[in-house]
DNA sequence: GTCTATAGTGCGATAGAC
DNA sequence: GTCTATCGCACTATAGAC
């Protein structure tokens, strides 16, 4: 029996994916209606655009609660009282970027993936899923991640509880894949936060993978070779 | 021919170490007398602690640069001014913790090894050196891992030339490893990028590894293993 | 050697002009 | 809808008492 042949590359997420990095502004402004001020619907996105790009620069630099809303305004050449008609104040921002990463732009990515029973071939696409994710939207990963942290306690263990959800998820792909004898694996939870420590490093040390001008498509494919040989899977 | 039986446990480990957690402020005492102004010394390693202890705590929970010297004050019992007498300013606090492991503190585990000559033994004494020394200096790794993107730039580029390097001095164990015949593996780069990974995710998601009651054997063993999987080892 | 008091700076947020 | 001007506050760092 032979499953119909799935193209698994970066180019082929980006098609079936219904968004796409020119999108997301206007999907961002869609979802935060009730609390954006301005109403002229163009100018408005552009502005999001701009904001959200210069915190994402400047929150990476020296950390969002290092950066001012004044260093904000004159990178985006908003005034302060412009930015407050996006943004209600300065943590809600942060909380506006945590969000929508993970109530709307996350949630599109499921609605992605083909329907696959094989618990090996349901971690593939898990996988390849998380890094092409990364790969489209770096920035808002990259954010959560590393400013989750400094948020109010609330956001603290939300970020806590999607890592061991995450976590969780891919040791009980891990656990029925050894049920069904396709696996082989002494410590389904250590391999799974093998697993996602590597997805992570993904969008956290975008530099290095530039920089050895390792793409997407190479680095899912190695995460999921990664996989295989982790797992001792059988007819990769 | 058979080896000399190593012991690599986090015990072994310990007892070789040439300084220990109680020990670690008085090395630091020494290697900063310089520039602290407090000459009483048993006062001031107290003290030192006391500083040192407290930063991390209020820096992983807000982040260094959200962490005011008056929470720093308040959590210690020193006042603003008998700060100054141990610090000169709040980024020389951040550069001490920084120069301290990278100079003294990391170098320490280096003398610690044992003379091996298979690259597979070495890849193994180094990444178990890298977990025990996270787990005995956790807050110490955490710090510089999180805090050194928001310092200057000279201390930026620092950390990622320490990033690379511990890359590359894994990536060329791997490639001696390939070329002796005793593994096998397409990517070195990618494989080396890997596993520094894991190192790292150990220190930065401690609250993970304790909730799951992972000790520090545990991850080695576990980390040893899957390098063993991942770089098809011989004769592990 | 450690404290209190304070100088000087830059912050987030807002009111009101246009 | 966006700007300028400004308020009140919290910060780092220091000076001087003890």
């Amino acid at each position: 029996m032979q499953a119909w042949p799935v193209d698994n590359s970066f180019q082929a997420f980006k098609r079936q994916l219904p968004i796409c990095r020119n999108s997301v502004y206007s999907e961002f402004y869609d979802f935060f209606r009730d609390v954006i001020k301005v109403k002229r619907e163009s100018a408005a996105i552009k502005n999001l655009e701009t904001i959200c790009t210069a915190t994402f620069e400047l929150a990476s630099k020296h950390g969002f609660d290092a950066m001012s809303l004044r260093d904000l305004s004159r990178s985006t050449g908003i005034s302060m009282g412009g930015l407050y008609n996006y943004i209600g104040s300065k943590d809600e921002l942060a909380q506006m970027v945590n969000d929508f990463l993970s109530r709307r732009l996350a949630p599109m990515a499921a609605l992605n993936n083909p329907k696959q029973d094989k618990p090996r071939d349901l971690l593939e696409t898990l996988l390849r899923t998380a890094i092409y994710m990364g790969s489209l939207f770096r920035p808002w990963y990259r954010f959560v991640y590393m400013e989750s942290k400094t948020m109010a306690r609330k956001q603290r263990d939300q970020a806590k509880s999607f890592d061991l959800y995450d976590t969780q998820r891919l040791r009980e792909l891990i656990e029925a894949g050894v049920r069904a004898g396709d696996m082989d694996c002494a410590n389904p939870e250590l391999s799974a936060s093998a697993l996602l420590a590597m997805v992570q490093d993904w969008y956290l040390k975008s530099w290095k993978y530039k920089r050895n001008n390792i793409d997407p498509d190479d680095y899912a494919d190695f995460l999921v070779s990664t996989m295989d040989k982790l797992l001792a899977c059988k007819d990769q």
